[in-house]
DNA sequence: GCGACAG
DNA sequence: ATCTTGTCGC
């Protein structure tokens, strides 16, 4: 599999990538409840990075929101893109999960990213970044907090508290499993926070971090130790 | 100015 | 993210 390299004018700095960041802010949409939970499709994205020989294998999973079987997925390596700077991680992964997602012939659905998507420094996080390249609604779930402030949810499955930013509700510190740290949602594009919390809460029947995280973060291992077995 | 900071 | 030792539980 060819590998995927810097995108022609990528931003090669903080500042580039500070201006790209606030054009593109402009064009997100948070007005919409988006797709419902339990129905149609979800899709999970993760990268893994090795940075000895500066690459990144992304993965995307299709699964059926309802029965949460997969129903497609793809991979993709590329070159790393940006150094991971907290607040421009997108800047790092965007490149070649755009790949990924490019590999899929189903229709992705939902997207679900692994970090934030307006509970960010600047309310444009990956997920947030991501949606408003590909048009497409899309969700954060982070496993850390991040700027945004917050209180400890109640202990329960289900029990969440709002993440706060300008005295604004941005995400949710949301409990997935009982007795178990939280996950902090966010909507990241074309979905509301309430549809977001609510397709965290049916992809999470078993485990902490959503089925769709579970399974991308598994598989872009694999297409990492295989990139690096074949040269 | 200093510390903290998704992955 | 990644590395890493040991420990607990199904």
């Amino acid at each position: 599999m060819a590998i995927i390299g810097i995108p022609a004018g990528w931003p090669a700095d903080e500042g580039a990538a500070l201006d790209v960041q606030r054009r593109l802010r402009g064009r997100l949409v948070l007005g919409e409840d988006g797709p419902p939970a339990g129905e149609g499709r979800v899709t999970g994205l993760d990268v893994a990075y090795d940075d000895e020989r500066d690459l990144v294998a992304a993965a995307a999973v299709v699964l059926d929101a309802r029965t949460l079987e997969v129903v497609e997925e793809a991979t993709a390596v590329g070159r790393v893109s940006f150094p991971y700077v907290p607040g421009l991680l997108a800047f790092r992964e965007i490149p070649t999960v755009l790949a990924a997602l490019d590999g899929l012939a189903a229709d992705p659905g939902l997207l679900v990213c692994d970090g934030y998507g307006i509970a960010h420094p600047r309310g444009f996080g990956l997920a947030s970044h991501l949606g408003v390249l590909t048009g497409r609604p899309a969700i954060g779930v982070a496993k850390k907090p991040f700027t945004a402030t917050g209180a400890e949810p109640g202990p329960r499955r289900g029990d969440s508290a709002p993440l706060l930013a300008d005295g604004e509700e941005v995400g949710r510190a949301l409990r997935t499993r009982t007795g178990v740290k939280p996950v902090y949602v966010s909507a990241g594009h074309r979905v509301s926070l309430a549809t977001a919390l609510a397709h965290t809460l049916a992809l999470t029947p078993r485990y902490r971090v959503p089925e769709t995280t579970r399974r991308a973060d598994s598989l872009c291992r694999r297409a990492l130790a295989e990139a690096l077995a074949a040269g």
